[in-house]
DNA sequence: AATTTATATCGTAATATTGCAATATTAAAG
DNA sequence: CTTTAATATTGCAATATTACGATATAAATT
C-alpha cells in the first residue's frame, strides 16, 4: 500500500494526473511561470529567481522535465530550459473541454 | 525538512499548485471526470465507479473538496457532490493565459 | 427498535515527496 | 592543467500521501 494503482485508470487519466501532479507545487509553479516570462529559454539564473536551495530547485527541475512539461538541453556550461508548448497546450485543452461542458450543463443543483 | 515552503511563494502561486496537485491523482481526475459526465450532482455510487475501496474514495473526495474543486451536501441519507464551475473556470483561464503567452513568444529555441 | 445503506473517521503500513548538505560532474576561463 | 561556474546526484531526515480494514455515524427502511 501507499503506491498510487494507477493499473485502475485510463492512460489520459494518468496523463493528466501526471501533469497536473508535476505542477502541483509553487515551486514548479513559479519556475514555469519564470519560464514564460522571461519568454526565452533560460541558461542558468532559474536558482537565483526561487527562495531554495540549489538541489532542491535541480530536483524540481527534473520533476516537470520527467512529466514532459518542460525540455532541457545542454548549452555549453549550463543547461537550457524550455516549456514544452504542446504539453500546454494539451492541458488547455482539457480544462477548456471541462469548462465547455460545465457551462452545458442543465442540471442546477448544489 | 518534508514540508512545502508555501511562505515564500506567492497567493496565486499557492492557490494555482493546490488545485493542481489535488488533481493529481488519476482516482481524482476520474471523479472529476465522472461528475462532468453524469452532468448533475451525484448522491451516491461514485465509490461503484471506482476500483478503490470505499475509505480511499472519501479520502479522495476530501481532498478535492479541501481544495474547493467540489462542493458536497448532505442529501439525506447520502451526499450530494458536485463540480464548482468557478474554480475549474479559473484552472481554464490560467492555462488558457499560459498558451496565449507561448504562442505570442517570440524567440524559438529548443 | 433493529437493520440496512451510505458515508466518514481512525489507525496504521507502505511508499512518495520535500529540502538540503555534501559531493560529483562537466565545460569554460584563466 | 588548475580553477571557477553551473548543474546534477547522493544520502538522509522530516513530512506527506496512498490505501484499506475496522469502526463510527446517521438517515432510511423494515
Amino acid at each position: 500500500m501507499g503506491a498510487t494503482k494507477t493499473e485502475h485508470f485510463t492512460d489520459k487519466q494518468n496523463t493528466i494526473a501526471t501533469l497536473t501532479k508535476a505542477l502541483g507545487h509553487p515551486a514548479r509553479i513559479a519556475i514555469v511561470e519564470y519560464l514564460i516570462k522571461v519568454d526565452t529559454c533560460i541558461c542558468g539564473d532559474i536558482v537565483n529567481e526561487l527562495p531554495l536551495a540549489q538541489p532542491t530547485v535541480s530536483q524540481h527541475l527534473k520533476e516537470l522535465k520527467n512529466a514532459g512539461l518542460i525540455k532541457g538541453s545542454i548549452e555549453g556550461n549550463s543547461i537550457c530550459y524550455c516549456i514544452d508548448e504542446k504539453i500546454m497546450e494539451k492541458l488547455q485543452k482539457y480544462f477548456g473541454n471541462i469548462s465547455t461542458k460545465l457551462s452545458n450543463k442543465k442540471n442546477t443543483c448544489c
